[in-house]
DNA sequence: GCGGCGATTGGAAGCGCTTGCGTCGGCGTG
DNA sequence: CACGCCGACGCAAGCGCTTCCAATCGCCGC
């Protein structure tokens, strides 16, 4: 194995001089750097992580914590993070909670606190006060992603922003009975998330004049065939039909879109439906929705957690929110006029 | 921070023993080792990775290269892969090679060689020779999962005998019009899987003694989008209709499901369709499919690999071939008696 | 009762880097 | 022209473990 020595005496300088030259720390004369990388590459030599770390005492290398991995919106983030990681040359290294059930202790308790990495980012994950005190105390910064997190700098959109744009496009399509089809809140980790979407679509309905109607909501978990089985319940009676829903996520959207063809209802004539996420099965199926980009919020999940890596953390929390965009495809129309409605 | 010295120290014995007690290696005293656990513990003592692998020079963490993320094989694999590697106590550092086109060799050449993983497992990846020697020449074992690679260990799937097992389980049904929805090769990176699919295909017809036609093979990349398209395209003039069609992944198998339905045609009384993974949607969509098991992939190469990290290889690589399975649901029937048919 | 052996434990030498502290010149000022 | 400063580089002390080697000690077999 190659070590700094053997570069050191290739390029005829001290080890010393060899660590500043290739890390760029300290000052190092131009000709005396160039020698000593010339010297690294002819020999291959690449630092060892682990010495390094230990001098240092960082890792380059953070760890990312989430639910589950079979889900658009996860491996979506992961990907974003990853990508902006490997850029500022860290590792990721991948905790998945979504096994046993006592998984969750055993990554926060053994793993994280491991000193394998520098910090940790939370997707989608409602953590407890004692383990954000016990990554705090170990100094290490953690940000998460979806949802606020108490002293935790995060990033997230804004949910009720996002049902609140979807259910104004219907409102401004001539809509005014508009279900929604959203998370049930029990069922999934996010917290907060599937409560927002509903108020949005709520708070949309009585800025526009109209109460919103209980039995228009309808709870499902976040996949497609919960989408299908709420939307056939929701679109069973005729009298009581909606003309448009919105839907927690795309997933969902299309399960929606899918009981409608099985109950011979048209799509968009009898039926809009708008998801959110931009799915990317969204284009597929046409679905109108509010695109999110949790690529970028893994991105800015990292920018963020670079920056209280390098700065002393001087600001307090903060709460970035993320852009997110209404995409009109071939799910949302007007409605039918009423007399032919009701035919 | 806790180091090893204050346990030591508040054990009563030397860091020598309080390192042999705590990792397992050595003679301890049963009296001994409880006393040191007990400080440990009392002290929330964790081992500093850094200086463990500096010590030994190994990492207890692993590398998994993926092509993609969004995409539930991969996802699966890396569960799986990653739920076992917990139990072992490795970690799992993940890289995606999705992201820019030069990231695949800047993953090579300078993150996995960083002396930041003992071993790295690649998933649907044809390494070049290259790849696989520089990973050697450091020492490090490589798995690959599916698909098999030169000179390295594999698990994967038959994939021949899935297509086969599919295409035989509509030739027992009674169809002899199948047709072949399969991969592009040149689209895709799994290399060999795609051609193989398609031989598993013609096999099966031919041992029945059905000659496959050209016309009945569509190539299509692994999106139920380009499902549906290859599907609209092969179904479009009736009378060269197959009555059934092998597909080579459930995800384009939805994909011609849904397009059959566009044109009218009811599955499984018009069409039989037949896919291969058992995706998460497939029940949904009641899908018949030939189950691969992806998990099991992932935790079967972790195994492959600790044993080789264990032992000095002795053995020689090892083609590990899962099991596959087939699993009935109301796509596929018989088909419909030949004169209904035309009509 | 004695030599020897294995079980226990401690001492201390690294593992391969990073970095504070110093030294050595060369150059800008007063 | 002397002084002081700063850039460039080498020395050597760790970083926090693991493990080889040696020292002890209790106990067995002859």
């Amino acid at each position: 194995m190659v070590g700094i020595d053997d570069v050191a005496r290739r390029a005829g300088v001290s080890t010393a001089t060899v660590s500043r030259a290739l890390s760029g720390r300290g000052h190092v004369a131009t000709a005396t750097r160039e020698r000593v990388e010339e010297a690294a590459a002819e020999l291959g030599y690449v630092v060892s992580a682990s010495a390094s770390s230990l001098a240092t005492g960082r890792m380059r290398n953070i760890g990312v914590v989430v639910p589950f991995l079979n889900r658009w919106f996860y491996t979506s983030v992961l990907e974003g993070a990853q990508r902006r990681l490997m850029q500022y040359g860290y590792d990721l290294t991948l905790y998945n909670l979504s096994g046993s059930s006592n998984e969750r202790s055993t990554v926060f308790e053994t793993f994280l606190l491991r000193q394998r990495v520098d910090a940790v980012i939370a997707v989608s994950l409602e953590l407890s006060a004692e383990e954000v005190d016990s990554l705090h105390a170990l100094g290490k910064p953690l940000v998460g992603v979806g949802g606020p997190i108490r002293g935790v700098p995060t990033v997230s959109i804004d949910d009720v922003g996002v049902t609140r744009l979807a259910t104004e496009h219907l409102l401004s399509l001539g809509h005014t009975v508009i279900g929604h089809i959203g998370g049930d809140v029990d069922a999934e980790m996010s917290f907060h998330m599937p409560t927002n979407r509903r108020l949005g679509w709520e708070d949309a309905l009585r800025d526009a004049g109209v109460e919103p109607r209980p039995e228009l909501y309808s709870p499902a978990v976040f996949t497609m065939q919960s989408g299908y089985v709420a939307a056939k319940q929701m679109l069973g009676d005729p009298r009581l039909r909606p003309t448009a829903v919105v839907v927690a996520s795309d997933e969902m959207a299309i399960g929606v879109i899918l009981a409608a063809r099985d109950m011979g209802l048209d799509v968009p004539r009898d039926l809009s439906v708008v998801g959110i996420d931009d799915h990317e099965l969204a284009p597929f199926f046409g679905l109108t929705t509010v695109a999110q980009f949790p690529e970028q919020q893994g991105e800015r999940a990292v920018e963020l957690l670079m920056r209280e890596l390098d700065q002393s953390r001087d600001d307090e929390p903060a709460n970035l929110q993320l852009p997110f965009e209404l995409i009109v495809r071939s799910s949302t129309s007007r409605p039918r006029p009423e007399r032919e409605q009701r035919g």
